[in-house]
DNA sequence: GAAGATTGATTGTTCAATCTTA
DNA sequence: TAAGATTGAACAATCAATCTTC
């Protein structure tokens, strides 16, 4: 039954390639559900939560809304509801930009930059055991130079999960 | 405001390696947003409903539901659900399973099996554009041995998207 | 009692439509 | 007319509870 479609898998791509796209795709899985994991039971926090706090921190601790839906790589609607659970929560707050009337300001609140502190050392924490301490410096090199390949560099952000 | 929480970072993760995980990141999250786009607008097909299709046909045909489940990294109540959905578009049929009375057994119907044939050419010319010919053969070996390191062997499967 | 699967209630995401300001 | 943001309706995923069979 599958004789057809291996036949133009292999045409299209060598068995290796598959292997290192296949081997590239269980690798993300299995790290970020382990980091969504651990990120939740010792702080209950969930990691899109973190996300958001940390790009806010990152652009300063605060950032309109168009703005951090495209960071998120969300659109806008789910934005606004995302950000309403967060202000809900205390994490952030709400203002109108100074310049823009149309436009929103989301800034992080005291609590909101305790909790990415708290946070942080849980998640960063991870990113070493299950990744940083498993490469050399010679495969991180590597590794940044094929992701750089990988990923367009002119266009915008993505979700980071930093 | 960030010193803490930089420091800490720098700490725990070299920045090489931290760059390489935000690489990593953005890399996925690009190839893999451009393999949805790219299958949904050709074909109609959601990225993953042609994951089941290809998780189906891997194993022959047909798979039970706990173990579909686990290898899409699905609830079972989500799966359930989702295999509904599949059964109304006529790409699948579920069956009680032979030996299990407990049990049922999801089968690939031949409008999925032409379904998975015209979506596997689209998806395997993206991954093979924007992963395959992007990468040397020297870079494929060293994927594959880095993310099997990374990516534990022994525990269950993971969302392949194939 | 436990495993396999489904259903109800809750939560979260999206698209399309709307409202306000530029 | 378009951009920024929010709201309503539809869809998708999860947990807990349930039903059947082992």
């Amino acid at each position: 039954l599958t004789a057809g479609i291996v036949r133009s898998v292999s045409d299209q791509l060598p068995a290796l390639k598959l292997r290192a796209w296949r081997g590239f795709l269980e690798a993300h899985s299995s790290i970020t559900r382990e980091l969504e994991r651990e990120l939740r039971e010792e702080r209950g926090l969930p990691l899109s939560w973190y996300d958001v706090l940390v790009q806010l921190n990152e652009a300063g601790g605060e950032m309109r809304m168009h703005r951090l839906a495209s960071s998120l790589l969300l659109s806008r609607s789910a934005t606004t509801r995302f950000v309403e659970r967060l202000e809900r929560a205390g994490l952030l707050v709400r203002d109108g930009a100074p310049d823009d009337r149309r436009g929103t300001v989301v800034r992080l609140t005291d609590q909101g930059m305790d909790t990415l502190r708290r946070a942080a050392g849980v998640h960063l924490r991870g990113v070493k055991r299950h990744f940083g301490d498993i490469i050399s410096n010679e495969d991180a090199e590597l590794l940044v130079r094929l992701m750089t390949k990988l990923a367009p560099p002119p266009s915008g952000e993505g979700a980071s999960y930093s």
